[in-house]
DNA sequence: CTGAAAGCGCTTACAG
DNA sequence: CTGAAAGCGCTTACAG
């Protein structure tokens, strides 16, 4: 590999002077310049990132830690993020956890290591040791999707998207409406969706039915097999309207439904969250939220840019949402 | 932050003994080691990888560059490698070309100056500059998708499994077959799919009809436009099926058709290549391919590590298929 | 079993 | 406008 001492050699000058012309600081003549720049273009010559950033503590390396990679809102938000930093030449560390929480410490620890300039987290769960680790870490961290306390967060307005979809159900005249959910220990997508499916009941007077709500794992089989358990454990009274908290598991619940001969939505409606490409091209279209990931993931990448120059930012903000109406409702 | 001199001071040792202690090569007496364990986990101490990098060349970090991140088959090659390089404790540096191919060669640089200790390419095309920029790069190289001439490469079986679906498709007497392909710069998708298409039409005495071609540009609305212009511009004969290299684009004619009053598979049958999550919830369900995208992701991960450890690896591997026969066809 | 010393490839005061 | 020198935090022969 060449080094900046040769191309210092071979142009006839100092390191310094190099550096100077590679980070266009300080005065380089003419002169100089074009005899390095010369040997540059001759040599392909590209520093060394490692010493660069050993010396000045900063990698231009930002790290993502993501519940998995491979889903369709993991990747929206990647894509926006890329899409800010690349403007200001940084690069993304991508890490996956695989939805265990003990990775997410592991995971901070690591971009620790690397010192990474910034992390952004989408977090799935929030314990209190995860937040001792951020707490302690050295490197501006910002949330995702989930509201982390102690730092800047943007969330999905969970609560209010789940209302209005609710709201979307009551107007349509539905008083028996199931629920699909996951599990608690996620917050935004466990906790405050299905309290907003509780509150607008309660609110409306209309019976919660334990039985009319089950919990899925963000599958498409386990909304189908959710959507079974509702449909087989009740035999006499069947919701008419069922809201669940992903499009996936609302496409897996709709499979189950046409498959038992019920229509969607003159027998039961169906309705999902996270407008995934595949929710506008089944049959029915599926009425759903958009949350506008990707433009979700340029503003957290703002936000981190942000913090990490020391900005008095904005620490907690909501993303903007809007309900999509299709045929399924 | 604490580096491994403070860990040697406070430890009462030398940096020496604590490097081999973090590496664990060489000697470390019982004493020495507790100590340094106790320390280690009082302070949170992680070693800083850029000075590390910097001494042993070696950063543990590989890049991909991807076409195109927010891509379901991106994802899906991305989660294959991440799980091999999970296991190698290696990181994943991302990089997206927007399907630029300049930016090909641009990431190229970016990753040598970041020293990745390898690369994966998944290229879209694979001009001479491409080429040449990998022969001179100190980095081992290797590409998924599409055969580049030099480096070791995984391909999908393209031809074969183009030729497949065409043979299902004349199975079912199918004589007049259209074809929606994308531009032929992508060796792999717009230029060996669309030759199996020709080569079985011909093999089978059928016409091949230039007005039953269109071209897309892998997007869901491309698929619509390509089909609607196969429809229009051919009032008096229309193709009694079509096949689409891509499920995406397969979505978009069918959408098309299904507008138009068309019936699929009745009126026109539609097969696609990718399996598309979405494919098997559309109605009806695409006939497709299945490339195994996460698979590949981890079969290109274990060539890479492979040829990093300049094992005489297998240079050329044509990736497994299978035909999904579901209900559009 | 352990430590002193050199060196990886940069940048940055400092002095000229 | 330019260069000599120190130092970033590690690892690795080498010597004991």
């Amino acid at each position: 590999m060449t080094t900046i001492n040769d191309i210092a050699q071979m142009a006839g000058v100092s390191r310094t002077t190099v550096s100077r012309f590679l980070n266009s600081n300080g005065y380089v003549s003419q002169e100089a310049r074009e005899r390095i720049e010369q040997i540059i273009s001759e040599t392909g010559y590209m520093p060394s990132q490692s010493a660069k950033s050993l010396r000045t503590k900063k990698t231009g390396v930002i790290g993502i830690i993501l519940p998995k990679i491979s889903t369709e809102t993991s990747s929206r938000v990647v894509s926006g993020i890329n899409k800010v930093m690349k403007k200001k030449g940084m690069q993304i560390l991508l890490t996956d956890t695989e939805l265990d929480p003990d990775k997410e410490i592991e995971y901070l620890r690591l971009l620790k290591s690397r010192q990474a300039d910034g992390i952004i987290l989408l977090a799935t769960n929030i314990g209190e040791r995860l937040q001792k680790e951020i707490e302690a870490l050295p490197i501006p961290v910002v949330a995702l999707g989930q509201e982390v306390p102690g730092i800047p967060s943007l969330t999905y307005a969970d609560y209010d998207a789940s209302s209005d979809m609710m709201q979307l159900l009551v107007g349509k005249d539905h008083k028996k409406i199931g629920f699909i959910g996951v599990s608690k220990t996620d917050p935004a997508v466990g906790s405050i969706r299905q309290k907003a499916y509780i509150d607008v009941m309660e609110r409306q007077g209309l019976e919660v039915n334990e039985s009319w709500m089950a919990e899925g794992d963000f599958s498409i089989e386990s909304g189908y097999e959710a959507m079974k358990q509702i449909i087989t454990s009740n035999r006499s009274e069947i919701p008419s309207a069922v809201f669940c908290v992903t499009d996936r598991m609302a496409t897996g619940a709709m499979e189950y439904l046409k498959e038992q001969g019920f229509r969607v939505p003159e027998d039961i409606a169906v309705a999902g969250i996270g407008d995934a490409v595949m929710s506008k091209y089944i049959t029915p279209s599926l009425t759903t939220v958009d949350y506008y990931n990707e433009e979700a993931g340029e503003a957290i990448g703002e936000m981190l840019l942000a913090t990490m120059e020391g900005k008095n930012y904005n620490k907690k903000m909501m993303h903007k949402y809007r309900l999509i109406k299709r045929d399924s409702v």
